[in-house]
DNA sequence: CACTTATGGATTGTCGACACTCCACAACCT
DNA sequence: AGGTTGTGGAGTGTCGACAATCCATAAGTG
């Protein structure tokens, strides 16, 4: 049979994940979610007989994690989930806002249309409308996520993507009744006009400045030593 | 003995180095250095034999290969040194520009003085003068790397190292007879003359021009596939 | 012949056991 | 007590063997 006429859509491709990978999808889920705080302490054994899987696909797994900025490890002493100082999260959000405009610059330069950011900008407003902290988060991610994609670069994409991460586990591990909603929502509509205005310097302005208040939100909470 | 009087420099700290690490940094200068190109297979079994170490290590070498963004894996399939794309070495360099122009402004702002910088000025007209590449070369990489780490910034400096691993392979598979050393030296004393007069745009208008010029250089000796 | 189904080799994925390193604390000198 | 030297536990580091997967190619089947 070359051909199959008729294939349910329920019977979706089996994905085969290895272990590590899946391991790797619960630790990191766990820590961007402040499950697992900074500080703690990742014991290979432990994780393994938890998780009925061998130390290999735990070492694996944990190591990616490294990669993503994670996780530390120290040699022959321990792995645990990389503790967060006042100064990282600085670094953190003043990296996020060169990425963006970096973005900007070359949305501008390319000149591709950036209709589809309309479409996230109402999601964050039904969001705020609905008082709904999580698809809030998430519509300003898409948000996000889809401007970078537009600059049409694939490497700035993977390190907005990595830095992205620390993002989630920082959010995670604020206080979130602080934060106005509307606000945060009406925030984006005018970087896109500016985007669609052709003008490099308000929307350069507009991404600086609203990356730079999402930085000074509330640091104190989050700071573990120094 | 709590206060040793003596003791001899001979006895240097040895250091206990993982397999792992080893390993990896082996690849990694294979790499680097273009002994091994773009393209080629790293089979596991292959290289514990060689190098006389059980497959775990290797792997977890080839994984740190993996962050540092030089190997890429198919799994079940096999391993190799990632193919290096015209687009990809057109998006390192116009990174690694963000990256300084983010420093020139950081420096620039918080005013730490740059008189470091003009000893490896001095090192590169000295390299250039006695034509000697790869001190050109490396001079080249301590002034950018000074420069990095003048921003005071610990993940712009990570970053910045990581891009420049990737430079430092592309710099390996390019034809390095047509580069004009004197050119190159003579590139970077202005950059430091416009951070001492505190003038923001030159120091940025010359950086960028700077890496633009070397992303420019010879892309038709390292393109792989597309 | 067109198509399906075995089969085998190459390579990665996972496992359980053992070796090594580090650290804290006890035991031992003097 | 001050200082040195065992000793044991916790944890990671390394190993060799076996399982799972993929791919190409051969063998079957109508």
């Amino acid at each position: 049979m070359s051909n199959v006429t008729l294939l349910p859509d329920d019977i979706a491709p089996i994905e085969n994940v290895p272990l590590r990978v899946q391991v790797a999808n619960r630790l990191r889920s766990a820590i961007l979610s402040g499950r697992l705080r900074p500080g703690s302490g990742l014991v290979e054994t432990a994780l393994a007989e938890q998780m009925n899987v061998s130390r290999a696909p735990i070492r694996e797994a944990i190591q990616i994690l490294e990669n993503d900025g994670l996780v530390e490890t120290i040699a022959y002493k321990g792995k645990r989930v990389k503790p967060l100082t006042a100064r990282e999260v600085a670094e953190t959000y003043s990296l996020r806002e060169v990425f963006e405009v970096m973005a900007v610059r070359r949305i501008l330069d390319s000149g591709v249309p950036v209709d589809a950011l309309h479409e996230y900008c109402e999601a964050m407003n039904a969001a705020a409308a609905a008082d709904n902290y999580d698809a809030l988060t998430a519509a300003d991610e898409a948000f996000h996520h889809a401007l970078i994609r537009l600059a049409d670069h694939v490497l700035l994409l993977a390190s907005w993507k990595n830095l992205y991460l620390r993002i989630h586990q920082i959010m995670a591990l604020r206080n979130r009744d602080e934060r106005n909603l509307q606000q945060i929502a009406s925030n984006h509509p005018p970087i896109v006009k500016a985007l669609e205005d052709r003008d490099a310097d308000r929307a350069i302005a507009l991404i600086s400045e609203h990356t730079r208040a999402l930085a000074a939100f509330d640091p104190a909470t989050i700071v573990q030593d120094l």
